[in-house]
DNA sequence: TATGAATGAGAATTCATTCAT
DNA sequence: GATGAATGAATTCTCATTCAT
C-alpha cells in the first residue's frame, strides 16, 4: 500500500483491513506508521540490494559485471514491482524523508557500480564514465519501466500504437544492457 | 508542495500559508484539492512539452531531432524540478490518478520521439528500436537525476566518492544522447 | 471538566460537546489539549489571585490584611469551585505538571501572605511563624472545604451526625481567620 | 502511581513496567482497573487510619487526644506521600468516586476527631467548634503540605526566598497543633 | 500463574471544505 | 474577492481488557 499510495495515502485502518489484523496489533509490533513503513523498506529493500551485489560478485569479467547487474536488478525489481514505486516516490521527495537504513542499501548498489566500472576502466576496456549517471541510467529506466506498467495498461494503451505490446522486463532490461554497455566498450 | 510531499502529503492549510492567502480563497478559485492539483500540473506540463515538440520539428535530421529531444527536456526539466518529482509520483502511483490532461501530454512527447526514430529507421540511419523504452531511458534518467539533487546534496554526499561532484545536467544529459544515440546508430 | 474529572479524565469530546462547539474549533483557537488547559487554568487562576491582592493591599493594619487575605480568597474560591478542585489536583501530581504561569499566580498570593506576616512582626503585632505554612493552612482548609462540598452532600450525609449541616463558606472562613490569627497574635 | 497520575492518567501498561510483570498477571489478581485503585487505596489507607485511631484513643486528655490526632496523622501521611496525594485528588473530585471502604475509613477519622472535641468541651476545656473545619484545617493543611513537597523543590524554590527551607514535616503539624488547640482552649 | 499477542472501543488530532461577513 | 471561524469526516494512536498457550 505504501508503494501504491504513498505514505501519506496509506491509511492505517486500510492497512490493518488489508492484512486482516486489527489496527491497535500493528501499533503492538511497529511503534508508528514511520516505523512501519521504515521496517517495510527494509524488509523490501535489504533482499534485493543483496540479491545483485552477491550475483556481481559471482562474476569477474567487467562487462559480465555489469550485464549482471542489470540484469539482476531488472529481474528482482520485476519481481517486487513495489521496490520500483517506493524507489522513485522516495527520489521524488527528493530522498530527503527516507530512512537511513535504506538509503544505505541503495548506496551500496552504486558503489557496487563505481567498483565495477574502475575495473573495466583500469583494464582498458571501459571509457571513463560518471557511475553517478550510469547508475541513474539502470534504475531510473528499469523502474520506471516496471512502475508504469498499470500506466501503460490504462487505456488509451500506448503499447498499441505501435510494436511495442510485447515489451517484457527482458527485453527492456537486455536493450538497456546493450545500449549502456555498448556506449562504455572502447571499440 | 504537490512535488515534495505528494498529493496526500500537501495540506492545504500549508499551501494557504505558503502563499501567504487564506485558505478559503484558494477555494473560491479552484473547486477543490484534485482540481488545483490538475490546474497546477497543467500550468506546469504544457510549457515543458511544448517546448519539446517545437524544438524537435525545427530540426530535420533524426539525430539531430534525438539530440535536441533530450537535450531540450533534460533543461526544461532541470529549470522546473517540481516537474520531475511530480512525473515520479505518478509513475509511482502508475498514472493511475494522473489527470487526463496531463497524461495526454506526456503521450505528446512520447509520439514525437516515435516519429523521430521512425523517421531514423526510414533513412537506414537507425536500428529498429523500442520507442518505449528508449522514452523511459530519457526520462526515467533525467528524472531521476534532478529529482535526486537534494538526495545527492544530503550527507553522506555520495558526490564525494569519486570525480561525481561535478556532474550538473548538461553533462549527465549529453551522457545520456550519447549513449543513446550510439546504440541507435547504424555504424 | 478539568477541574471536576482531571486533566486525563477530560474527553475533548465531551468538551465540545459542552460548550456545544464543535471539536475541531476548539483545535482552531487551541494548539491542543495541554494548551486549552492552560488558557483555562491562566483565565481561572488570573482574576482571582489579582482580587485578594489588591483586597490586601487596601488595608493597612496587619491583622486586617490577614484578615482580608482569607476572607477573599475564600470567597473567591467559593464563587469559582473549579479553582479549589484544579489546584489541588495540581498540588496532588507535586505541581511538577503545573504551567509555569499559573505557578506563578500562586506563588504571588504566598510572597503577598509574606508581606503581611513580616509587617505584623515588625510591629510587634505577630509572633514569627512560618509563611508557608500559613499559607498552606490557608488554602488547603479553604480549598478542601469547598472542593469537598459535593463529597459532603453524598448520602452518607456526614454533616448529619451533628450540627455541621450549616457550615458555609463565610463560617469557615471566618474559623480560620480566628484559628489562624489567634494563634498569631502576641496577647 | 495513581498518587502521582491520578486514576485517568494511570496507564494499566506503566503499571505493568513498572511493577515489571506481565499486564495480563494484574488482571488475574484484579477485576480491572477500578478494582486495583480500590485495593491499592484500602491498602494504603487502612494502616494510616488505624494507627491514627488506636493512638488518640490510648490517650484520655482531650488536648492529648487532639495533640496525637495531629501528630500521628502527620507523621503517617508523611510516611506515605502517596496517601496526600490520592486523597486530595478525591476531594478534588469531589469524592464522588471514591471506593466506599475508602469512604469509610476517612469518616473514621472524623468521627474520632469529633469524639475528641465533644469530649473537650465536656470537660469544659474545648471552646465549642465545628469538627468537620477542624477536620478539614488538619487534613487540608497536612496533605496540601505534603504533596507539595515536589512542587515546592521544583525551581523557583520558594522556600528560598526566607527562613522557609528548613521547615519539615515535624514542625508543621507542630505549628498545626498549636494554631488549632490554642484557637480550641478556652484560657 | 504467567505471558506475548490480539482487539474493540475510544480519544486526540488533522484536514478538506464551507459559512458568514 | 478576501477572510476568520466553523465543521464533519477522517486518521493516527491509545488503552483497558481478553485470548491462547
Amino acid at each position: 500500500m505504501f508503494a501504491q499510495h504513498g505514505y501519506d495515502g496509506t491509511i492505517m485502518d486500510g492497512v490493518a483491513k488489508q492484512c486482516d489484523v486489527n489496527k491497535a496489533s500493528i501499533y503492538y509490533h511497529h511503534k508508528d506508521k514511520a516505523t512501519l513503513y521504515e521496517n517495510v523498506l527494509t524488509t523490501l529493500l535489504n533482499p534485493i540490494v543483496d540479491t545483485v551485489i552477491k550475483a556481481v560478485e559471482a562474476e569477474s569479467d567487467p562487462v559480465k559485471k555489469l550485464h549482471v547487474h542489470i540484469k539482476t536488478f531488472a529481474n528482482s525489481s520485476a519481481r517486487n514491482p513495489d521496490f520500483a514505486s517506493i524507489l522513485m516516490r522516495e527520489m521524488a521527495s527528493g530522498g530527503v524523508s527516507m530512512p537511513s537504513r535504506a538509503r544505505e542499501q541503495m548506496l551500496r548498489i552504486l558503489f557496487q557500480l563505481n567498483l565495477t566500472l574502475q575495473l573495466g576502466e583500469e583494464q582498458g576496456i571501459f571509457k571513463p564514465s560518471n557511475p553517478l549517471i550510469v547508475h541513474f541510467m539502470i534504475i531510473g529506466t528499469i523502474n520506471l519501466f516496471i512502475a508504469s506498467i498499470p500506466f501503460r495498461n490504462t487505456p488509451p494503451k500506448i503499447d498499441a500504437c505501435n510494436q511495442l505490446h510485447n515489451t517484457n522486463i527482458d527485453a527492456a532490461s537486455e536493450q538497456v544492457c546493450e545500449t549502456i554497455i555498448s556506449s562504455l566498450l572502447i571499440h
